[in-house]
DNA sequence: GATTAAACGAGACGGTACGTCCGGTCTTGTG
DNA sequence: CACAAGACCGGACGTACCGTCTCGTTTAATC
């Protein structure tokens, strides 16, 4: 996970596993207390009692330690199961919103996805770190939908796929958007609105 | 627009006005060949034919610098008559994406936005100067709809506002995830999947 | 003498005359306390109340900075008049015995003479900041000896200069040598007898 | 010789004795290429194909190691007998300048010196492997000469060592002068003055 | 022939300094 | 007063070596 061509050799010492848990654990302290653009690299070494070498040994740079970093982060999200997939739905939307008060989630998410417009690596590093992760919850609330008939069953498995990835934008897009462009709070209120949007949405056009 | 306690005093040599166009231009070439983060201060200068101190004088750093280089790209963005509700906002999402595919804007959003985290002066300038002047698209785009009765009218202007508000960051929120964060094209199909189900969920709720 | 290419532009901001004195005494400092292999140019700039910056747009690095520092050091050698050339030169002799015993000459003078084994450009520098310089002591000496009558004219000035190089080369390389590679002590007993037999060597090789 | 406290324990692997002489090699390899100070350990080691562990277990750092693998070099200097001490100064006095004239001879001589300013522990090193066993040249010489009755017996042996001593200290100190601080060539030419000045020097404070 | 203990290669480790770059400020002279 | 030029202080960058350490692997002398 910390990346880096692991050289695989059998020789030498091996790389401490001690040290990747405190590096990621003090960026993410670091991001808490200086935000993305005063972090430092010399500064997450110093808080995780590691050198700097070792910090590059694994980590190419300031963006892919973030990524990894906050990847994780992210995995905390569950999907809840209360009895009706709007529910299920609003509860996500409000566990995501949290997230996104999480000073250290708030300040690297939008820095590295700008980072990554010039950086196809990163790009796919962003992708498969957090992306691909979290779109497990919406294939997961489909799958539940379906089976209580909330949502038709997909005729076709190839037109699953496109559908999930709308939804997935949908929703964290509509979030983020929310709480960090344009800083209002995502509160319960709001939850109910854009998932009673959502739901007209997909019920709507799920025969279409 | 270049802001920065203009001294107003009636004596002395007056700011060029040629120079606040020329920092600008520099700013978004900068923006494009090196990208956010590879962008100085000192470069812009030079590109621009000016003085670092006179670019200090009117922008209080970077961020400042880059949101107003930024923003009137956004002001390009237009709302057209295509008769139904639903070709304008699919033709607006088209224009949108297709803004989110210049190197300037891509890498200048996300990074702005990020920097807002820890930032209120510039979430405020940001607010000022792209997300609410965008609204009015939104605005224009619901009361061309209700006067042509795709919408029903809003019985309370009270309600208005936040209905305004979610659907712009649906749309704003979705497309810049789908452009930036999951790295998918956003095309013809996809607009139209996405409008579809916007559609949807607007008729649907509307009544609600 | 700070040296670099001043690049002698009449506009901006002028370089301190007062951060030069600071640095080279600043160096002659952390020579004294640490050696020539632990001082550091960030230590220097430290001590001298100046950016790393500052030093190295003036010295090219650490061999550059040394030789300037030292070599002011050398100018306080001067030749006494004692009445005979014996005694100049075992004046002399001690004197340099001295300033070979104060650290910072001791540990930089050998070290830029390494370095510059490897560098034409740092072997130019010590040669016109320290070796030409104070061969004005062997010129004056030699004057007042023949003005004694104590040495023959010198009947051919081409001749002159071979001579007084040698002469040189013998004073300063043995002093030397016994001081730093023998690492025996310079006393009046051994001064004396160095004197001896190079005031020999002179009165017997001079018509020769 | 490469020294280190050989533990001298009868059990375990010894220590090879072809590590020593592909370390010595491979310093006086690097000396030509990088000079002293771009010489490093690590690069040694692997010029030696040699882990770095093995260099640090016999040699304690950069220093000593340089002077062990380039005393040998001074051990070539010889006394011809050429049938007149004149001669025979001349002659190692070019032999000497040669040395000097060798990359790694001349690079790392100055720069032991330089660092021995500060070590008592290096200049011990130095005196021994180099200064002492050069003096043996001198040693011969004069006993050749005397036995020849170019110089007078000496009187008193408590006098024969101080003697000694100044002669080393003069020709070795100003040839390496001569060479590395001065630059300028020692030629026959120069040899032949020198060796002039030296030997009138010497019969003229003979006798006093 | 098995045991044993040190030497060995490889390479990761915590440090320190490097020389460069940038941010933001200041100090000149010119317009 | 604004401006171009550029020196200034501070601080982070990513790299290179240092000397130490921890591995698994020889390799000889002793049993």
């Amino acid at each position: 996970m910390p990346n880096e061509s692991t050289p695989s050799g059998r020789t030498g010492r091996p790389r401490s596993a001690a040290a990747d848990a405190a590096i990621l654990a003090a960026t993410r302290d670091a991001l808490v207390e200086l935000g993305w653009s005063k972090l430092t690299m010399g500064d997450v070494s110093a808080r995780a009692g590691v050198a700097k070498t070792t910090l590059y040994r694994r980590w190419a740079g300031k963006n892919e330690l973030v990524v990894d970093a906050v990847a994780e982060l992210f995995d905390s999200l569950e999907l809840p199961d209360r009895g009706c997939l709007e529910a299920d739905v609003e509860d996500v939307v409000l566990q995501f919103a949290a997230l996104l008060r999480r000073p250290e989630a708030r300040t690297a998410l939008m820095a590295v996805v700008a980072e990554s417009t010039r950086d196809p690596a990163l790009r796919d590093r962003i992708r498969s770190a957090i992306v691909d992760r979290q779109k497990r919850l919406v294939v997961l609330g489909r799958q539940r939908a379906q089976a209580r008939g909330e949502l038709p069953r997909e005729p076709d498995d190839a037109l699953a796929e496109p559908t999930t990835d709308l939804i997935f934008d949908v929703i964290a897009g509509t979030v983020v958007h929310r709480a960090l462009v344009s800083s209002e709070p995502v509160d319960d209120l709001w939850a109910a609105s854009f998932t009673a949007l959502l739901m007209h949405g997909l019920r709507g056009s799920a025969g279409a």
